[in-house]
DNA sequence: GCCGTTTTCGGCCCGACTGTTTTCAGTCG
């Protein structure tokens, strides 16, 4: 079992408690616990060997307990005795807008639903406004929020969410009344998937109302949720959610924290302001007899509890707070700091654009090099290129190089298939011609995690590689990553000096935070890549951007933000090794 | 279930909105 699979039986066995008047504090141990096993760095089975597990900060004797269970037996004595009480449909239900474990239980037993397609039914007979706390709207606003969960089920790409977010922000800062606006939520931590929008708005007091109504009119929105002074949730057009809060600019600072999360972030900040007797939440920071005490600047909040600044990209409470207490918080990697793209196609194979054009957008773009990596020969649907076309269009690089004067340097590069049996396509005789290498895996993805492991550290220990493509293959939304012992990948990477890509396609963005820390702690480079198939995708390394921030990844992690010269000295082992081959 | 410069017991983040209440529970973020 790995750790999402662990991760999952816990957050079904708080699922399920809570049905059961559990107490409250016991699910959310559990729900924590959960979230925490999903971010470990490593393989809670190794570390549960190891007797690590139980220095992991709530992870207590009993979460110890049930892991080992887990482990031994392949699943929970209690989880299984909960499962055959609780039907399965409840789960789901549980997922509807305003049905929370109380209601949701209500409706079991009163009427025995435990389906959604139950619910709608009795809704829609008027069956439920005979139950407490239940009547004609709750009924109607249930089979709206049925039919959203139909429609939407899940989370949107990050970069699907982004552009609609920035939209929104942009319109409604026109308004003299908006004092100031941002996006916050998972938008503004910059997950690479989000559930909704949230927007923050400070505003006079009394003008409030004004930007609410304002906002509900806007043209993207397609229906209103709720309707306050101080909060609104729309859904727009194309069924994304949208939440508004409007705080008084005094308490700017205090709700941009609060609204931009991680929950787990808030509470352990809440936690030491407790410590301290103060009390923090969206107006701003309060001490004895709710004295205000500031509120007005984000930074203000993590003063109060004795921190430095932390960057939203951070805020997950996987050890930031104990980082920024011990001031070593790194020194996140920006935008600015990248100076070549390591990845991309053009229409030799199944890029959209000529070579020249794709150069002509990198130098817009100011980048000091870029690497051509078409796609090779056993990529046959993609055209990929044989020696001969590879050579060819060599030769046109080198001109092309001649002519632009090195702005940008373009290298001659590839992106070799990795094949069924771990080698790479082509031979050393022609790579050793190249620049840069990138292998990938494009085929033969439903191989078990043992041989899919062995297979890419052999291509990796061909020593001719300089960067593993999109090492996990996940499409976001669409295909989940191969079954794949990332560790030990990472292990042969840093063993014979190659690098990993992360990619930065609006669909992959692989590798993401939880394997971009295990590549800094294991020492392996990082390359950020847009994989370009047009001229307009280079703009996407701003994602993947956003993404090795999320990593913790500093410049020196990353061997695209070296200058030329350092990167071909780093990887020059390669290719002196293919040159003797 | 977890945790401890106030604690091995007794806390555990906090406020807005809605619908149904005649004073608030449930849900959400």
């Amino acid at each position: 079992m790995d750790n999402a699979d662990i991760a999952k039986v816990f957050f079904e066995l708080a699922d399920l408690m809570e049905f059961h008047q559990v107490v409250d504090f016991k699910v959310r141990a559990f729900r924590s616990a959960a979230q925490i096993i999903e971010n470990l760095p490593e393989p809670c089975t190794d570390m549960l060997r190891e007797g690590t597990l139980a220095e992991v900060p709530r992870i207590g004797e009993g979460i110890v307990r049930r892991v080992a269970e887990l482990c031994r037996t392949g699943t929970l004595a209690e989880l299984e005795e909960l499962r055959k009480r609780a039907p399965a449909g409840l789960a789901e239900i549980l997922r509807i807008d305003g049905m929370g474990p109380r209601s949701t239980e209500l409706v079991w037993h009163e009427l025995g639903i435990t389906t959604v397609d139950e619910l709608e039914a009795a809704a829609k007979a008027q069956r439920l406004r005979g139950l407490p706390r239940f009547g004609a709207k709750k009924e109607e606003k249930l089979l709206a929020a049925i039919a959203a969960h139909r429609r939407a089920s899940g989370r949107y790409k990050l970069t699907q969410a982004y552009p609609h977010a920035e939209a929104l922000v942009r319109q409604l800062r026109k308004l003299p009344e908006v004092l100031r606006i941002e996006a916050c939520g998972t938008i503004r931590r910059r997950r690479d998937t989000v559930g909704d929008i949230d927007l923050l708005v400070a505003t006079r007091q009394e003008h409030a109302v004004a930007v609410a109504e304002r906002f509900v009119h806007l043209p993207e929105v397609r229906d209103v949720v709720a309707h306050g002074e101080t909060k609104c949730t729309v859904h727009l057009k194309d069924g994304i959610q949208v939440d508004l809060r409007i705080v008084p600019p005094e308490s700017w600072g205090a709700a941009l924290h609060y609204f931009t999360g991680s929950k787990e972030h808030n509470i352990a900040i809440r936690g030491l302001a407790v410590r301290r007797g103060l009390k923090i939440n969206e107006y701003g920071i309060f001490g004895e007899d709710d004295q205000r005490l500031g509120g007005e600047e984000e930074r203000e909040i993590f003063a109060a509890v004795g921190l430095p600044y932390i960057e939203p990209e951070l805020r997950e409470n996987r050890g930031e707070i104990e980082a920024a207490a011990e001031g070593r918080l790194p020194h996140l990697v920006e935008e600015r700091d990248i100076r070549g793209d390591l990845h991309m196609h053009t229409n030799e194979t199944d890029g959209q654009a000529t070579l020249e054009a794709m150069v002509a957008e990198a130098r817009r773009l100011g980048r000091e090099y870029v690497a051509i990596t078409d796609h090779s020969q056993a990529l046959s649907m993609a055209l990929g290129l044989d020696p001969t076309r590879l050579r060819a269009q060599g030769r046109q690089i080198d001109a092309l190089n001649d002519k632009l004067g090195g702005r940008p340097h373009v290298l001659r590069g590839i992106e070799a298939d990795i094949l069924a049996d771990g080698s790479v396509d082509l031979g050393p005789e022609v790579l050793r011609e190249l620049d840069w290498v990138v292998a990938s895996v494009h085929s033969m993805f439903g191989l078990p995690r043992a041989e899919q492991t062995r297979r890419i550290v052999r291509a990796l220990e061909s020593g001719v590689v300089d960067c593993l493509g999109h090492p996990t293959g996940r499409l976001i939304g669409q295909r989940e990553p191969y079954a794949v012992d990332l560790e030990a990948v990472l292990d042969a990477a840093r063993r014979v000096g190659a690098a990993v890509e992360l990619n930065a396609f609006p669909d992959r963005l692989d590798l993401w935070d939880v394997h971009l820390r295990m590549a800094q702690q294991m020492g392996v480079p990082v390359v950020i890549s847009t994989d370009s198939h047009a001229p307009f995708h280079m703009l996407h390394m701003r994602y993947g951007v956003w993404t090795a921030r999320r990593g913790w990844l500093e410049p020196k992690d990353v061997a695209n933000t070296l200058p030329l010269r350092e990167l071909r000295a780093r990887f020059a082992h390669h290719h002196r090794q293919l040159a003797h081959a």
